[in-house]
DNA sequence: ATGCTAAAGTTATAGCATCTAACAGTGGGA
DNA sequence: TCCCACTGTTAGATGCTATAACTTTAGCAT
C-alpha cells in the first residue's frame, strides 16, 4: 500500500505509525473515535507517554488518518462491489448492500467518518477530496442506468455540477447518486445510533424495502 | 414547565441545575456534545469545581437530561408544525421542513440526540421512551393519508408493531412514517455533518426535492 | 429566639488525559 | 570513526472527572 521508503529508519517509523494506527483502531471499535487515546496506545506499545509525539503532532492528526484510512477502504468496497455486479440494474442494490454491510461491520468506524465530527474535528481539505472516490462510484453506476423525468432539483445540479469533478454524468444521474446516498445514510446511521434496537421490526426487511424504492424510483 | 416546588431549598436547587443545563447547552451549541465540561460550568457560575457534583451525579446524568430536553423540544416543534397545517397533504412537507429548520437552527443539539452517542453513552430507557414521540406524530400524519400499493415491509411492519405504542395506524402507514424519518435524517444530517459544504450545490434544493419524492411515493 | 441538622460549598487529592521541555542514549551515514 | 539526527526518557504544566473530608449556611422545629 504505502511505498516501502529507502532508508531503514524512515521504514521503521513507518512500521510504529501503522501500529499506532492499528491500536487505535482496536480502540475505534471498542470504545467510539472519542476514546482513542495517544497515551493508552503508548502503554500497549511498551513505550512511555509522550514517545508517541516523536511520530504524531497531535492527537487530531492520527484521528485524520484514521479518518482518511477508513475513507479509502470504503470506497474500496464500494468499488469492487460495484466491478463485481455484471449487471448495471442490480449494481445499486448491490454497492447499497455492501455499504450497510462495511458499516455494520465496524459501527464506529462508519460513524467515525460520517457521524458527529469528534471533539477536536476540523477536517482538513483532504478528507474532502477522499470522500469524492465513493461519490465518484455512485455517479459512474447511475450514469450507465436510464433516468426519466427530470426534476426542479435536476436543474439546480446541472448549473452545480463542480462537486462532480468532471465526472459526465446527466443531471438526473447526479440527483440519483445523491440521493441514493443520503438515503443509505439515513437508514444506516439511525441503525447504527441503535435507534431500532426497541422497536421490534428487522432492519434488515426495512433496508431491503428502502433499496426497492431506490430503484424503482429511477423509472 | 417544571412544577415549582413547595421548599426553598428545592427551589433554589432546581434554579441552579437549570442554569447548569443553560450553560452546557451553550457549550455543546459552541464546542459540541463532547465539549460539555462540569468544571468549566462551575468556574462560569463562580462556583469551584466539585460543588456541581452536589447538583449532578455524573457528567452522563447532565448529558442525558440534555438529550431528553432536546429531544422533547423536537417533539414539541414537529408536533405543533403538524397541527398548524390544516391540509393532511401538505402536513408531511411541513413537518419536514420543520425538522430541518430545528436541526439547522441547533445542529450539535440534534447530533446530540440522533448523531454519535457521545463519550459516556450509555442511553437509558427514559431517552428511548421521548423519542417515541416523535415517532408518534409522524404516525398520526400518515395515519390520515391514503396509501396504496402494499409492500413487502408492510407485512413484515403488520407483524412487528410494538413499536407504534398502540398506535392504529397501518402498516403501510407505519412504514411510510418510518422511510419519511430515515429520508429525513438522511439529508439533514449529512448537511450537519457539512458533507454537502464544498460540493457547490444548494441543500434547500436536495431538501425540497427529497420531501417532493416521499409525497409523491405515497400515490 | 435558639439551636439542631441537612444541604451547599470549600479545599485536597487521586487518576488520567494532552502536550511541552529538557535531557540521555543509539544507530545510520559521511 | 565519529557526529548528529532520531528515538526515547522523565518532569511538569494544564485541564478534566470524581471522591473525601471539612466548614459554613440556612431552613425549620421547638
Amino acid at each position: 500500500m504505502t511505498s516501502s521508503p529507502a532508508t531503514p529508519r524512515a521504514r521503521y517509523r513507518e512500521q510504529v505509525r501503522a501500529e499506532v494506527r492499528t491500536l487505535a483502531l482496536r480502540q475505534v471499535a471498542e470504545t467510539g473515535a472519542a476514546g482513542i487515546s495517544l497515551n493508552a496506545i503508548a502503554k500497549q506499545m511498551g513505550l512511555s507517554g509522550p514517545a508517541l509525539y516523536r511520530y504524531f503532532t497531535n492527537r487530531d492528526e492520527l484521528v485524520t488518518e484514521l479518518i482518511s484510512e477508513a475513507y479509502r477502504e470504503l470506497a474500496e468496497t464500494v468499488r469492487s462491489a460495484a466491478d463485481n455486479e455484471d449487471d448495471p440494474q442490480r449494481r445499486p442494490a448491490v454497492v447499497g448492500r455492501a455499504v450497510r454491510g462495511w458499516a455494520l461491520a465496524q459501527p464506529h468506524r462508519y460513524l467515525l467518518i460520517l457521524g458527529t465530527p469528534v471533539p477536536g474535528y476540523e477536517a482538513p481539505p483532504e478528507t474532502v477530496e477522499v470522500s469524492r472516490a465513493v461519490m465518484t462510484v455512485f455517479l459512474d453506476i447511475f450514469a450507465a442506468l436510464p433516468s426519466a423525468s427530470p426534476r426542479e432539483l435536476d436543474k439546480h445540479l446541472a448549473a452545480h455540477r463542480v462537486w462532480t469533478g468532471g465526472h459526465e454524468a446527466s443531471p438526473a444521474a447526479m440527483r440519483r447518486a445523491l440521493t441514493f446516498w443520503t438515503r443509505l445514510h439515513g437508514v444506516i446511521s439511525l441503525e447504527l445510533a441503535g435507534q431500532f434496537t426497541g422497536m421490534g421490526f428487522d432492519p434488515d426487511v426495512l433496508f431491503e424495502d428502502e433499496l426497492a424504492t431506490i430503484l424503482s424510483e429511477g423509472h
